[in-house]
DNA sequence: ATTGAAACGGATCTAGC
DNA sequence: GCTAGATCCGTTTCAAT
């Protein structure tokens, strides 16, 4: 969906805190709904929502200006641009401290086909999620970015041989009280102290 | 940018073949923009990309029927929806024979709190990216989901102490004949029989 | 104050050159 | 392929609860 004044409306947001207000149930249907498909009307949306489009449009706003949504991005198709080879890189560096750690970071953070990057626990110091369109490339990325990184001691790659799920939509399920949503409801604990006796 | 008939488009979309088509440049200009921002008006597009707006609807249409465009999805704050906890799970199967992995496939794909999930080459069999409120909700996730799918021999757990980079924009650097993207351009390697005798 | 409806203005889309 | 006009939809305003 097209939101116009977006861009002037980020400015505040940053400002805002980042409040853990709790999610209502519209704010939460919203939020599904635009992960799955932004470019959905605001008839549509508030259909699906059960609402008018004035509240939509005005719960949106507000989504946006506390940055709960951040913005709306165009997924693009790995394959179509040859993009096809995922190779996760376990890096541990010779020192953790905080100057080498934020080396690190700036430096990977600019380059365009590190597409994740973690802090990790355990033995890695950081795993990153890197797409190129084949070995020599990714050959080509660890020579001349990866072990020109000051600090840089170690690095163990795997390579995926396929992408078998990729979303972008984070789960709501745990946002609302009870009923699961991709969920039949398996068999939820009750909540301490009501346990079953005389209905059994 | 709102898309009125993507819906219908996508039906003939996936009929047609993924088509490695040459992309020109106009094209990946506008990935490169409706990657960073797809609520982007006409307007800004052709003036960035240096063409009219009929130019830059038609060539997004035709993107969008290619199914190089797939779609547009909000991104969503992980920490407003109280998401702050990243996992990564290295799944080993005890068989690994078609059926095997078709059923975790399946299993996998239906879990919400799955993001990603890949066929890895080396020790283990999968790996995914898992997101979750806390410790407490892996756990279930484990226990209710994961070793509940039949054939799993092995999990191995990592968890992130902070996302340092994450980002649903492709390079395409690759997909100029030379002059990088985000890059100052450092040292090309010549094109192999091409090293500089005369000049030097 | 909050909500819905309806008019407005601007952007998308299309047809004609 | 570009320009200009018709149409649609996000945005705002205003009235009613």
């Amino acid at each position: 969906m097209r939101a116009r004044f977006a861009k002037i409306l980020r400015r505040e947001a940053i400002s805002r805190k980042t409040t853990s207000t709790e999610l209502d149930p519209l704010s939460i249907r919203l939020i599904e709904l635009m992960q799955k498909d932004s470019d959905i009307g605001l008839a549509e949306l508030a259909e699906a929502a059960g609402a008018t489009t004035s509240s939509c449009w005005r719960r949106l706003d507000e989504l946006r200006k506390t940055g709960v949504i951040q913005r709306s991005v165009a997924v693009i198709d790995p394959a179509a641009l040859g993009l096809t080879v995922n190779v996760f890189v376990q890096v541990t560096l010779e020192k953790q401290n905080e100057a080498a750690l934020r080396a690190f970071q700036n430096r990977i953070a600019r380059r365009p086909e590190v597409m994740e990057c973690y802090l990790m626990s355990g033995d890695a110091d950081y795993l990153l999620r890197v797409v190129v369109e084949d070995l020599a490339q990714y050959h080509r990325f660890v020579v001349d970015h990866l072990t020109t990184i000051p600090g840089v001691a170690n690095l163990r790659s795997s390579f995926a041989l396929d992408q078998v799920k990729y979303t972008t939509a984070l789960p709501t399920a745990h946002l609302r009280g009870s009923e699961a949503v991709g969920d039949p409801a398996p068999r939820r604990k009750p909540p301490r102290g009501s346990a079953r006796r005389k209905t059994e």
